[in-house]
DNA sequence: CTTGACCCTGGACCTCGCTCCAGGGGCTAG
DNA sequence: CTAGCCCCTGGAGCGAGGTCCAGGGTCAAG
C-alpha cells in the first residue's frame, strides 16, 4: 500500500506541514508508522481524517470538540457512539437555527432598503444605527428581558 | 437621557467590563461622551450596538467582520451599504448550508446505526474510522477533486 | 560522495479575544 | 476626613490555533 510522507500529506489536504505536526501533538491525527528514521508515512484513512479534521473546522468545530467526534471512532460501545453523534446533530442543529435567523434579519433589511435616496430612511443604516434612538434589535437571538442572566 | 456607566453598560449587556474596553480599543465601540475625570458615559445606542456585537459573534462573525458590518453606519451611501449587506446575506447563506450538509451526513449516519451489536456495522464508527480502509467521507463541503485549489 | 529536497525535534513567536493585575483618581455617605 | 465603590491607564498573561526558525539527520539522483 502507498503511503504518504508529511510532507505529500500536507498538500494533498491543502494544509501547512506544521499543521499537521501541530494536529498530532494536539492528539488529532497520528501517523501509521514511522521510518526508523522517525520520519512519518500517512495512509489514504490519515488523508481521509486530516480533510474531515478541516471541514470540520470550517463549520466552527473546535478542534476539541473534533477530537471528541473523532473519539468515537475509538469507542466500542455502539450506543454511546450514537448518543454522541445525536448531541453533535443537536448541536448543530441548533447553529443551523441561529444562523437562520441572522438570515432573516438581513434579507428582511434588505428587502426593506431602497438602495437609493436619503440615508436616514434606510432601514439597514437605522437598523445597525449607532446614534438612532431607535437602533438597533434586528437579527434577534433571544434577548429580551435585559434583566435576564 | 440617562446614560450609563461601564459598569452598567457591561452588566446589562452581560459582558465584562474589560470586554468593553477591549471593544473600543479595537474599534468596536465607543461611549458617546466622557466625564471631565476620564469616565465613559454610554447611551442606550451603545448598549445596542454592544448586543448585536454579542449577537453577531455567537454566529460566527469575528470582531473583524463585525467591525465592517457596522461600519456601514458610517457609510452614506446606502447602494454600497445595501450591497455590503447581501454580502453579508451571502456568506450567512453559505454557512448555513455547509452546515445543513453536516447535518444530513449525521443525521444518516445515526439512522443507519442500528445503536447496538457488533461495532465493526455502526456506519458512524466506520465513517469516522481511523483504521477502516473505506475511511470516513460524510459530511462532504465539496472537496472531489484532490488536486484542485 | 556530494547535492538538494525532504524530514526530525524543540522551542520561540504570532493573532484573536479576552481577562486580570497594579497603581492611582473620582465621588458619595457617614 | 475616611470608607468604600466605581472608574482610569498601561501592560501582562492566557488558551486556541497555528507558524516559523535553528540545528541537525535522511535519502535518492547524479
Amino acid at each position: 500500500m502507498e503511503t504518504l510522507g508529511i510532507g505529500a500529506l500536507a498538500k494533498r489536504a491543502g494544509v501547512g506541514i506544521d499543521t499537521v505536526r501541530y494536529y498530532e501533538r494536539s492528539g488529532l491525527l497520528a501517523p501509521k508508522t514511522r521510518l526508523r528514521s522517525g520520519y512519518r508515512r500517512y495512509s489514504t484513512a490519515e488523508l481521509a481524517r486530516l480533510r474531515f479534521i478541516r471541514r470540520a473546522q470550517t463549520l466552527g468545530f473546535s478542534l476539541k470538540e473534533i477530537r471528541e467526534l473523532l473519539a468515537l471512532s475509538r469507542d466500542r460501545d455502539v450506543a454511546r457512539v450514537k448518543r454522541a453523534a445525536q448531541a453533535k446533530l443537536a448541536d448543530v442543529e441548533q447553529r443551523i437555527a441561529a444562523l437562520e435567523r441572522m438570515r432573516d434579519g438581513l434579507a428582511m433589511l434588505i428587502a426593506a432598503c431602497p438602495g437609493h435616496g436619503d440615508p436616514t430612511e434606510c432601514p439597514i443604516l437605522r437598523a445597525l444605527g449607532g446614534e438612532g434612538p431607535d437602533a438597533l434589535d434586528l437579527p434577534c437571538a433571544s434577548a429580551p428581558h435585559p434583566g435576564a442572566p
